[in-house]
DNA sequence: TTGACTGCAAAAACTTTGCAACGTC
DNA sequence: GACGTTGCAAAGTTTTTGCAGTCAA
């Protein structure tokens, strides 16, 4: 693993565009990396290891979850793939093209995912102010939902 | 445990405040208790239920770990105690009266406190645009700080 | 006296690692 | 053919649970 840890999101569209991208980076497309692949490609939200290498509840064929484990991690040096977490349990991944950035009520766990450019004036007033580059894709923003407030 | 799941935070300042407020709630102040609620006023950061167990290096006695936990979770539902994510590694907890919030670098690790009406006029705008009441106290803005950026 | 609480032990939940066999380049 | 990668098993880390005994009210 000789790659870079942080790296532009890659906007994988299709199976073979992250396949050609492991491969420009000299790392090899294997049969279990495109089932992780087409496993994110297929959930339409961020998903736990263990759910990709259950397959999906039939979605994708089930696989190996240190392997998923493991690419996961591969993929995410790439900036093919990303990490959340959203709330307690296990940790999420989805494709690195969802650039969606979210906010989870602690009241009722709800998530919101909201577009890029509509948190960008919260983003410039935390940089104005701290200097600080604030992403909410990783680790969302947490709070109160309307409902619950 | 049939206490309410979300509570204002007591603001305790001290031990005993904090065994009244149990009392107070049919709860009991215990030895046990009694060390949890020391370890998070000897510590001036947030802490993990391992440290307090581990007696946070001498500065108060050691104890069950099982315990620790069952006893942030009962002190938690009281308001008494928050829990908190700061990036990787176990969870940790302060006094839920040490109402600082968080930004975490994830180039460099580095945790910046910040007192919470600095974070106010950021919360007014996801307020106005998502009906939504953020809080950075259990989960940290996640960014990039002014070096690493 | 009563039953909430403890400490220990065991297990659950999540993630990482070691290693021989395998498959991609 | 070389070696990056896999699948299985085992272990690591963090947190939860079961239970008989203990202690606060």
């Amino acid at each position: 693993m000789t790659v870079a840890h942080t790296r532009p999101a890659l906007h994988v569209k299709s199976l073979g565009s992250a396949l050609r991208a492991l491969r420009e980076n000299g790392m090899r497309a294997s049969a279990a990396r495109r089932l992780v692949i087409e496993a994110l490609l297929a959930a339409d939200e961020p998903v736990s290891a263990e759910r990709i290498a259950g397959g999906l509840d039939g979605a994708v064929p089930r696989s190996d979850l240190a392997s998923v484990y493991r690419n996961l991690e591969t993929l995410g040096t790439l900036g093919l793939v990303r990490h959340l977490h959203l709330g307690h349990g296990p940790g999420l991944y989805e494709l690195a093209d969802g650039d969606r950035e979210f906010l989870v009520c602690e009241g009722c766990d709800a998530i919101r995912a909201v577009d890029p450019g509509e948190l960008d004036d919260v983003r410039a007033l935390l940089r104005e102010r701290f200097g600080f580059r604030a992403g909410f894709a990783h680790l969302p923003i947490a709070g109160l939902c309307e409902e619950c407030a």
